[in-house]
RNA sequence: UGGCCCAUGGUGUAAUGGUAACACUCCGGUUUUUGGUACCGUCAUUCUAGGUUCGAGUCCUAGUGGGCCAACCA
């Protein structure tokens, strides 16, 4: 229902409007094309969720199609990462393709663009060609070698695949315009010799073609209808167009390249050269910190596929420039998070709360829910006993009638257990509170249904019993960077934001119920946030990452004084 | 001193020539054995100037502002 009222998308408007003009739904194919040259981030999931979605949409193929024209730059361990995100995120490719798969159809392409005259090998070096390629504003300059014979042409290309040539001696141009307004149609480069090994082909080749020759042809060869890609491409669709132009027959599918703007993520920087720099130099562990963007790293942060895909089909698709609040994503992970994750009791900062009136060596197991929202998810029994733990923050000596948590004289309800009042408390020599005492009322245990039970105190704190406490690392995350653009300043360096508390490693106390908890599971710590088990931990040792916190209300009434 | 793209609340997106809306954020409230969740409410938007039209956020022109384009990267 929401689905059919829900409004179009300029791509989708695009692709409603080919259909009524002659294209039939069978013809619709799409493609995500990453280069595998490091790990897939937030951007992509937009990328990924487009395509994909539109697939889901039309009922059509879509294929996984690694631009793996640069043996530079490009590993199969890329590859593989990138297959594993996808298939993270919920979809299923139709075809897992490499533009590598296509070098021999390519090359005989090009072959036949020279006997047509469109191109030609320049023997020029880089420096030279960037001289006379002109400026935006000034046109370029024709190559000495624009006019070589086609014979001269073939023999000389055919010698740079078949390895005759250093790299950088020659190159394969179009043939087009030196003096068009667009700088991409100035004779662009074909094909660039390397002598270097290819994740895939090995050294089969020893030239490459360059991206604006492969990723249309590619597109062709596979049918794609719609070959979608971000803004900064849409000068590049007019040498799509061209190349294009060179090879299609009228009774195949023409691939069309459109073009929606990059979704921009606040407090956080997306480019690969510059995710590598936080990871060489240390300010972040590895390219699945949960603190980076990848999506690696959004998985062990315990982010969910659903609420990535939720916020991407909130953000939606357009051309405009944009820059996405942080908090909208947080938004989209509490939503989920809290309607799958089951509650439990841990004290990240704790103080030491004793029960004066409970009796010496006693204890209890008391019933807890395990989810408020999903019934389903059951109960299960925490140990209670006369020495416990609760948040520093949650006790007072004296405070104002808006402090609903404990202080002296004053009443809590200690989740699921029983109505304290705190009477009194120690503190050391700093005059820091070390203990709390405080008395309890027996007939008040959660459940039990007395009078007592039910009566309404304004505050609950969560607890653990010391004794059956268990310690674990608790890594507290936060943002990567102060600033919500932090790469768009013209004087000042993206790393020059770097938050420098990012990231704080506790030592927290959970209930005992977590002790078999396995990586990646993920929890609601009651009153504090999402958290989730992190691979770093081990038989005899937890270790917890804070996915996102509770939205905190307390915290903003403090702010304000 | 070029070409191309873009311009709607604080943020993102819709409105397809006919009442400017939805989500997030912010702020206020109700409920609550999580200061969570849920629910209710408040504030706030068409860059400017002309033009076309009965009627313009939408179409046209100009201006302004932002972005992209001179890798043997993708």
């Amino acid at each position: 229902m929401s689905e059919t009222s829900k409004s179009l998308n300029f791509i989708e408007q695009i692709i409603e409007e080919d259909l009524s003009n002659g294209y039939s739904k069978n013809d619709l194919r799409f493609r995500f094309p990453p280069e595998p040259n490091g790990y897939l981030h937030i951007g992509h999931a937009s990328s990924i969720c487009l395509n994909f979605g539109l697939g889901l949409r039309y009922d059509a193929p879509v294929n996984l199609r690694f631009d793996d024209t640069n043996p530079a730059k490009e590993e199969q361990e890329f590859v593989d990462a990138i297959k594993q995100d996808v298939t993270w995120l919920g979809f299923k490719w139709d075809t897992e393709r490499y533009a590598s798969d296509y070098f021999q159809q390519l090359y005989d392409w090009a072959v036949q663009l020279i006997k047509d005259g469109k191109a030609y090998v320049d023997s020029q070096t880089s420096e030279e060609m960037a001289a006379q390629k002109g400026t935006p504003t000034e046109p370029g300059v024709d190559s000495p070698f624009r006019n070589r014979s086609v014979e001269e042409n073939l023999s000389l290309f055919e010698g740079m695949k078949n390895g005759e040539y250093k790299e950088g001696t020659h190159v394969l141009r179009a043939k087009i315009d030196m003096a068009s307004t667009n700088m991409l149609m100035r004779d662009p480069i074909m094909y660039r010799i390397l002598h270097k090994a290819h994740h895939r082909t090995n050294t089969d080749w020893c030239i490459y073609p360059m991206y604006d020759w492969t990723h249309g042809e590619s597109d062709y060869i596979e049918q794609v209808s719609h070959s979608l890609c971000t803004l900064e491409f849409l000068p590049h669709r007019e040498l799509y167009d061209w190349f294009l132009d060179q090879v299609t027959s009228p009774d195949k599918l023409r691939p069309k390249q459109r073009e929606f703007a990059r979704r921009n993520l606040s407090h956080t920087v997306v480019s690969k050269r510059k995710l590598a720099q936080l990871v060489e130099q240390n300010i972040v562990n590895g390219w699945d910190d949960p603190r980076m963007p990848t999506i690696s790293g959004l998985r062990r942060r315990g982010y969910t596929p659903e609420s990535i895909r939720n916020f991407v089909d909130t953000i939606g698709i357009a051309k405009r420039d944009n820059l996405i609040d942080v908090s909208l994503l947080e938004f989209h992970v509490r939503e989920h998070l809290n309607k799958i994750t089951p509650r439990v009791m841990g004290v990240l900062d704790p103080l030491k709360l004793v029960i004066t009136n409970y009796p010496e060596g006693q204890e209890e197991w008391l019933e807890a829910e395990n989810s408020p929202e999903d019934e389903s998810l059951g109960s299960r029994q925490v140990p209670f006993s006369k020495e416990l733990y609760i948040e520093k923050a949650d006790f007072k000596e004296e405070a104002n009638k808006k402090f609903f948590r404990l202080k002296l004289g004053g009443e809590v309800r200690l989740k699921n257990g029983y109505i304290i009042k705190a009477e009194s408390c120690t503190k050391n020599t700093e005059g820091d509170i070390v203990e709390v005492q405080c008395t309890y009322d027996p007939k008040s245990k959660s459940g039990s249904g007395t009078p007592e039970s039910l009566r309404r105190v304004k505050g609950t704190l969560h607890w653990v019993s010391i004794k059956h406490a268990v310690a674990a690392e608790v890594r507290l995350y936060d943002r990567l960077f102060t600033d919500e653009s932090p790469d768009t300043h013209k004087d000042k360096d993206f790393m020059d934001f770097i938050n420098p508390d990012s990231l704080k490693t506790i030592t927290g106390y959970v209930e005992p119920s977590l002790k078999s908890a396995s990586v990646g599971e993920r929890f609601q710590f009651q009153r504090i946030g999402y958290f989730c088990v992190d691979k770093d931990s081990s038989s005899d040792k937890l270790v917890f990452n804070r996915t996102v916190g509770l939205r905190d209300s307390w915290a903003k009434i403090q702010q304000k004084n």
